[in-house]
DNA sequence: AGTCGGTCTGAATAGTTGTTCACTTCTTCA
DNA sequence: TGAAGAAGTGAACAACTATTCAGACCGACT
């Protein structure tokens, strides 16, 4: 007699490891990586937390899950916001500037992921997220290299170096305080906006223009 | 009958002290952050655990000290390179690619200073030390512009931004890697001082020209 | 030489959390 | 309905290290 899963128990599991994955997440949200720990993540997912370990080997596994799953969330709001502009550097400004804003969005979260200190080993896992974004980056800024608008230059460096430029101004520890103040916070991606397209080599002019064409609509993406 | 602390005493308790903070920065260059733990830094500086304790509060304060101690040498080092430049913009392209050749020159304890996971609470260190950094740069930022050499802006937040971007691209987990072939390091190193220059808004052709001006001095004066 | 304050020692302690596992509860299917 | 297997429970365990402290040791002063 072989035991089956039913379909309703499938979707049992299935959500059940996602209530545990949404515990973390908001604990990491609010409170940081450190305060996602196996006890109190289990008592908010409500189940025991012996109960986790059916659904993730280890702790190093929870959180490498779980920063796999904001790293899509904000790949895919990239992809959105630079297809949604006319031009590669369009693209590449709407780009930097949604990365901008999203993680001014959740910057609790997005220092958790990127750099804050965790007891176990997710390096790879941080490591692979890095990756993604910076390609992502890294392949928009080289269309704009091919389309004539940006020098020749090593992409991949600079793609890493403008998401540096990004995470430390944005939500490292000297990040500008206030930034719930939006129209401080409007000023700050913009600034920051055009320090990356600078970086790169677009003119200052014209780069002015793209920051304010890419600001707007990444807001709006954003929420999408 | 008060005791009083001969000289050799005193000199015996500094130099034990040294020893100890050196064994501790060996102990961070060679394996990174995670390695300096009481037992096995008490070992390298010839004392027991519990000495370590007579001379600093505790771990925090000792990583604390480490910190701050890096950070003034690479403070005192920035300067150097910036005041030996004959002009404002210059002594801007010294001090950031100053930055890049001093912290490639000690990546694993660079990384350990900056931004690896730490047991223990360090945030105020590692705050205090990036304030000074990059406060340093900021001045140089703002001298460029006061002389007319860069558009206006905001230079705390292009200080911080222009400081994430070096240590990403080049102590981050995406650094490239064989930076020991002196070639390869060299060229990114003006690479990313380039990018930096270009950030803050250095025309393309004149940020050549500083980087190139500025590279080997700083090289040279790193070792000093 | 002797005493006494300061310094050093390192084994024992303590606090923190990830992880396990014997047991209970639930689900499937004959 | 009841047997068998899967899933869930949570108290107990384990491992790791910072920290302590009672006693050993050293150097200064009489």
């Amino acid at each position: 007699m072989v035991y089956r899963r039913t379909h309703q128990v499938v979707k049992r599991l299935a959500a059940r490891r996602s209530a545990i994955l949404a515990a973390a997440r908001e604990t990491a949200a609010e409170a940081g990586m450190a305060a996602v720990q196996i006890a109190p993540v289990a008592v908010r997912a409500n189940v025991a937390a012996g109960t986790v370990y059916r659904y993730f080997p280890s702790k190093a596994d929870l959180i490498s899950e779980l920063i796999a799953d904001v790293s899509r969330d904000e790949l895919a709001a990239i992809r959105r916001a630079a297809d949604a502009a006319p031009g590669p550097s369009s693209a590449l400004a709407a780009a930097v500037s949604t990365v901008a804003l999203h993680v001014l969005s959740q910057r609790k979260l997005a220092w958790g992921i990127l750099a804050e200190p965790v007891d176990v080993d997710v390096t790879a896992s941080r490591l692979a997220s890095r990756r993604e974004i910076t390609s992502e980056i890294a392949s928009r800024i080289d269309a704009a290299v091919r389309a004539g608008h940006l020098p020749a230059q090593d992409t991949q460096l600079a793609a890493t170096a403008l998401l540096g430029a990004l995470h430390e101004a944005l939500v490292g520890p000297l990040a500008p305080d206030n930034l719930d103040d939006p129209a401080k916070l409007r000023d700050t991606v913009q600034s920051v906006t055009l320090l990356a397209l600078r970086a790169v080599g677009v003119m200052d002019a014209r780069a002015r223009g793209l920051v304010v064409q890419a600001v707007l609509p990444a807001k709006t993406l954003i929420g999408a």
